[in-house]
RNA sequence: GGCGGAGUAGCUCAGCUGGUUAGAGCAGCGGAAUCAUAAUCCGCGUGUCGGGGGUUCAAGUCCCUCCUCCGCUACCA
């Protein structure tokens, strides 16, 4: 019997520039979730990468005085540092410019021609030069001088360039079928409304080629056209699995299980995508999920506002666990969210500190002191002990049903719920005074803490995979004893096992400076 | 403008198909304990549930209206 495969994406990013706070955040939870499925037993399939064609990047290499691929190279291996010091965990690294992709690419495009939806016209419109863009006649206005402008006011002129179109306005309907169908499509739900409002209010073909730069993947039957970025970049999650090979070893992990997303490329992700796929005659993915934005303090990042944070500055102050914990604990996932030095800071020592490190630590040392540094031999289990044993045995079936919608935060607090629980547990069954008055009782009540620990630092692995580790190691479990299949009951910790001498996983954020960091 | 969503304790939010004295976490205040990373545990909220009107035996929960905020309204990766 094969494991069951899981395939998650995120987007490819755009390395015309460095990483920034956005894209560690669309990979923290995309390692998050492939962690999570990986110790869930299943084959998971974890692609990220760069998309490195288009206008943009050819003019970046230009004004460097190298060529776009070198810019590409150098700016995608940025992103490749970042992803190592956030741990994510990817299985594959997509760039655009490989020639896998290049053949995947092709592939699509005659595909999509030979159905009949490909076609040569003339894309024209006021084009302003300094904006870089096209603007609807409507938005333009004719000044006393008689010059036509957008709205920003520079000045725009009719173009007209040949381009290769896509028929989207034929599968307008064909779309709406299928979210229809598939309402679990497109996630969270208000974002598939506004994909079904946009869709109804009709759709218009897409232009899909340029000939105003040659940075790309040239269109296979017309070489002074380059696929423009619609195609180009959405296929690479097919590229990674093999296409247009069926055979390849890649193949049946698609279609992909989740698309993880920023809303800001829903769109092409949930109308672009899924028409190319059908016209392809390709399964569409399964789901399309668009999280929101991070704000610092409440105000978005900006250069010009000056206060852009840096992710590697963030994991270096903080530690990587604790940025991971807070940033999928504190925002919902799916909606905007806003970080600040104080709310990270209180997330890491009340959640993560007093909370689970506490509990850790106060049990462990006293199995160290007071049960020779062995798993304790429980007694008898009273009913306060089923209850909490029970609390955690059903941790992973409401952790699921969290992850299978992508609500990380939301399978965090179940579990965090069960670190308070356990906190009240000990501190009722006082174990401190059972010392004197009935040691066989304290066994039992440290047994039954650190098994509840056990079973959050297994769960925890899929948010810090480091400090997971490390709480593991302090209950002296090997590596097949640290995945779902060992939560529950089927995994409790084996009386008299050796363990070492505990230590703190989760330290107090302290601020640099103050007293109490002397 | 059109379509959609939201306005609930200091902060972040739960409150499903209307039905006991409107809840949680965090922060704050008071107390207990001392196993533990001065961590933990217990107790404490007179909130116009945005304003107004209506339906109903009963509305935060349905209808109307007004105010405020937000998202989407196509070629930016």
């Amino acid at each position: 019997m094969s494991k069951p495969s899981f395939y998650i994406t995120t987007p490819i990013f755009y390395p015309n520039g460095v990483p920034h706070i956005g894209h560690a955040y669309t990979a923290l939870a995309t390692d998050t979730i492939a962690r999570f499925h990986r110790l869930d037993g299943k084959d998971v399939f974890f692609l990220t990468g760069t998309d490195e064609h288009g206008q943009k990047m050819q003019q970046t290499a230009e004004k460097e005085g190298i060529a776009p691929i070198e810019l590409a190279t150098r700016n995608s291996q940025v992103f490749r540092d970042l992803w190592d010091a956030l741990e994510i965990s990817y299985d594959d690294y997509i760039r655009t410019t490989e020639p896998r992709h290049h053949r995947a690419s092709e592939a699509i495009w005659e595909r999509m021609t030979a159905n009949g939806d490909i076609y040569l016209d003339t894309y024209s419109g006021w084009y302003s030069v300094r904006q870089e863009g096209f603007f609807d006649e409507k938005e333009t206005t004719v000044g006393e001088d008689g010059v036509r402008r957008e709205p920003l006011g520079s000045p725009v002129e009719w173009v007209e360039e040949e381009s290769y179109f896509f028929r989207l306005s034929a599968y307008a309907d064909k779309l709406l079928a299928y979210y229809e169908a598939h309402p679990e499509f497109i996630a969270p739900a208000e974002r598939r409304n506004e994909v079904i409002s946009f869709v109804k209010s009709g759709l218009r073909d897409l232009s899909i080629s340029r000939t105003t730069f040659d940075w790309g993947i040239k269109v296979p039957s017309d070489p002074k056209h380059v696929m423009y970025v619609w195609v180009d970049a959405l296929t690479n999650y097919i590229t990674a699995a093999g296409f247009p090979d069926t055979n390849d070893a890649r193949w049946h992990y698609w279609p992909a299980d989740v698309h993880l997303i920023g809303k800001d490329i829903l769109r092409f992700h949930a109308v672009y995508w899924p028409a190319f796929l059908m016209s392809a005659d390709l399964a569409l993915p399964k789901r399309v999920f668009a999280h929101g934005f991070l704000f610092n303090r409440g105000e978005k990042m900006s250069k010009s506002v000056g206060n852009v944070v840096d992710p590697f500055e963030l994991a270096q102050r903080y530690g990587v666990d604790a940025m991971r914990y807070y940033f999928l604990r504190e925002v919902s996932f799916g909606q905007d969210g806003s970080y600040s030095h104080e709310a990270i800071v209180n997330r890491i020592n009340a959640d993560l500190a007093n909370d689970l490190g506490n509990l850790a630590q106060r049990s462990l040392s006293m199995v160290a002191k007071h049960c020779d540094a062995k798993v304790p031999q429980p007694g008898t289990f009273t009913a306060e002990d089923e209850t909490i044993l029970k609390a955690a045995d059903a941790m992973l079936g409401t952790a699921r049903e969290a992850m299978d919608v992508q609500a990380i935060h939301s399978m965090l607090a179940t579990v965090w719920q069960v670190v308070a629980d356990a906190n009240r547990y000990f501190a009722s069954q006082e174990p401190w005074a059972l010392r004197k008055s009935d040691p066989a009782r304290m066994a039992t009540v440290l047994y039954v803490t650190i098994e509840v620990v056990r079973q959050v630092s297994i769960l925890a692995q899929a948010v810090m995979p480091k400090a997971g580790a490390k709480l593991l190691d302090q209950l002296g479990l090997d590596e097949g004893a640290r995945d779902f299949a060992s939560l529950g009951t089927s995994g409790r910790l084996e009386p008299g096992q050796d363990l070492p001498a505990p230590q703190g996983v989760f330290p107090r954020y302290v601020e640099p400076g103050s007293e109490a960091a002397k």
